[in-house]
DNA sequence: ACGATTTCTAATATCGTTTTCAGACAACGT
DNA sequence: ACGTTGTCTGAAAACGATATTAGAAATCGT
């Protein structure tokens, strides 16, 4: 393993200055251009990157920071936010917060001082990395989650809580009046207000929501396994369900197929986030669907622009629709409680 | 957004030179040691990176280069490697090459001067990059995939052929003789040994194989759709199918479900690597298991200790067992072809 | 063909560390 | 008390690129 050929050799080679080796590279014209790129050529010259950045200031890399690549949304992001760095030259720096605040501390940490820009799905509202961050002037963008000051950062969302009502409203269409909700993490952005709007389509069309109806899980399997469990074992249990996200709709179909209830027949489930399996379940699983690559895509769009200077000092937040997917898991009511609400609908 | 402070600074408020803060910071016993933590933490400071790497050779990163990152399988890898780093210290360069080998090549020349080491899944087996890399002398693991001389790599592999074989096994001993597989790229390593393994196990069972039984997929969800349909659309279809990997079986299933052939009836099917769905499908699919997350922990485990040196010359090959998970994809055949298989071993 | 103007070039300081290389100082044995 | 260890320290030379500066060469107008 030779030592790796230096900028000074290339320069030597093709007897010229250092100096006009670095004005080639950085791609401005220079009069001994082809003798220079046959000895880069020849003696197989790659500039060093850790010079480059020490002296230039820029690492050239982009830290991508998310809860879990375990989660085929997040994994849908990085491999959106990659499409794009494909073009723009630069290279990502992944890691997992496991949802933790202090793990995120500890990476950010780790990570800030290697890269020029940051991707940051935060683990929790409460999260004070976006503030740092902000603070040590690494430009940022919130991906799916906000904080409280979030009106400074440059973020991309989608709408959870049109979404959640959708969900619902679909429901409400079919008939149903008892609906519950297994919620994520409501210390999250999207557990929040995925809730919220569950809470928001309940109460408008004038049911009273019974406490036991929300179920809050934490975003993975466990959680929605338990909370089904527990759903199932009220004494009058509810007759369709709002999963809030896509690991947990997994736990409570476990449940569900454990206690042997029937969908829709006993039970109408809608989930959020779409997935290949949610097609071929049986039946069919009807979804919130959101497009999960764009959002990675355009939030590390949106962060190279700012890195740029290429776009106004005011922070930009978007935020993308999600649609309903209309599968086979949504029928009328098990019973239909004629005169125990006097508004009901049933048929 | 101040000039973040440097090793000068922190010499200067603790009264010494910069050599002794440089070793302090190495661990080093320090007779200022104590002034010289204080100022740290006063003034905030963080060593370049840069500056560090451009002296000391060593960048503190690893690469980590995948297929596709949206596989569960390789979203699992990345966890686990993910879960050593947090400990060893390093940080992750993720890249997606996509299963191209062109674009791995662009990704790695890309990566290489950025990086200590590489773990690599190779797009293909003519891939050329392990060979580049040992070239310019970065260590590095292959995960689950080979290249020719792969003699030369340590690796960390599953054992693809008898998981191959033993899902067919599986089959056989269910009483089917009409075992048709969808088998992935062959061009990769788990495509070529399970398509290896199911091809020995037929033989073996002497069983005359139909060329029309192995269709080739390409490892995505399309593909395993397509070989289905295929297979569906024989004048004689078969009684049962493995289907090589995680992704195709989604596309198998929609298939299957598209057509209304039911399941284990009809046909018995089994898939390569478990995914949470599994267990809820109806009926829940049987499938080859592997220890996913610990073949990412182990590489890269492997990874950082030869790196470290620590570790013989020679490399070292991994290969992990799987298991057979008997869920109730699979039952007898449809109709048990007594008599037109002289040795047929049907009721 | 001349000076004025515009490229283009070479030399060199610089980025923030780590790593010699001596030298300073204390502790030690005899 | 003396040289001999041994530990600790500061000065300064790298590491490999980029940015600045001033000067050389090429281009231009008249």
């Amino acid at each position: 393993m030779a030592k790796s050929p230096t900028i000074a050799d290339v320069a030597g080679e093709a007897g010229v200055s250092v100096a006009t080796v670095s004005r080639h590279m950085r791609g401005q014209r220079v009069r001994a251009a082809e003798r220079i790129e046959s000895a880069i050529s020849h003696l197989r010259y790659r500039p060093s990157p850790a010079a480059r950045s020490l002296k230039s200031g820029k690492t050239g890399a982009i830290a991508l920071v998310v809860p879990d690549v375990t989660n085929p949304f997040f994994a849908a992001v990085v491999r959106g936010a990659e499409s794009i760095t494909a073009q723009s030259g630069h290279t990502i720096f992944l890691a997992n917060t496991d949802e933790s605040d202090d793990r995120e501390t500890e990476i950010i940490d780790n990570l800030s001082s290697r890269v020029d820009g940051m991707l940051l799905a935060p683990a929790s509202e409460n999260d004070p990395n976006p503030e740092r961050l902000a603070d040590a002037g690494i430009p940022t963008v919130l991906i799916d989650r906000e904080v409280p000051s979030s009106g400074g950062f440059d973020s991309v969302l989608i709408d959870n809580h049109g979404g959640a009502r959708s969900a619902v409203d679909h429901l409400l269409g079919a008939g149903h009046r008892r609906i519950a909700t297994i919620a994520g993490s409501v210390e999250s952005t999207p557990g929040r207000l995925r809730l919220d709007g569950y809470r928001d389509a309940i109460i408008e069309a004038g049911i009273e929501l019974p406490p036991d109806f929300v179920r809050e899980g934490g975003f993975k399997e466990h959680g929605g396994y338990q909370g089904m469990m527990q759903l199932l074992a009220l004494p009058d249990p509810p007759t369709a369900v709002f999963v809030a996200n896509n690991m947990m709709t997994i736990g409570v179909l476990r449940a569900i197929k454990h206690i042997g209830v029937r969908i829709p027949d006993d039970l109408s489930v809608v989930g959020f986030d779409d997935h290949p399996f949610s097609e071929i379940l049986d039946p069919p699983l009807t979804v919130i669907d959101r497009p999960m690559e764009q959002q990675g895509a355009l939030a590390m769009r949106m962060l190279v622009s700012r890195m740029n200077g290429t776009v106004p000092a005011t922070p930009r937040q978007v935020v993308l629709d999600t649609h309903l997917i209309e599968r086979a898991s949504c029928g009328p009511p098990r019973e239909t409680l004629i005169g125990l609400h006097p508004d009901g609908r049933g048929p």
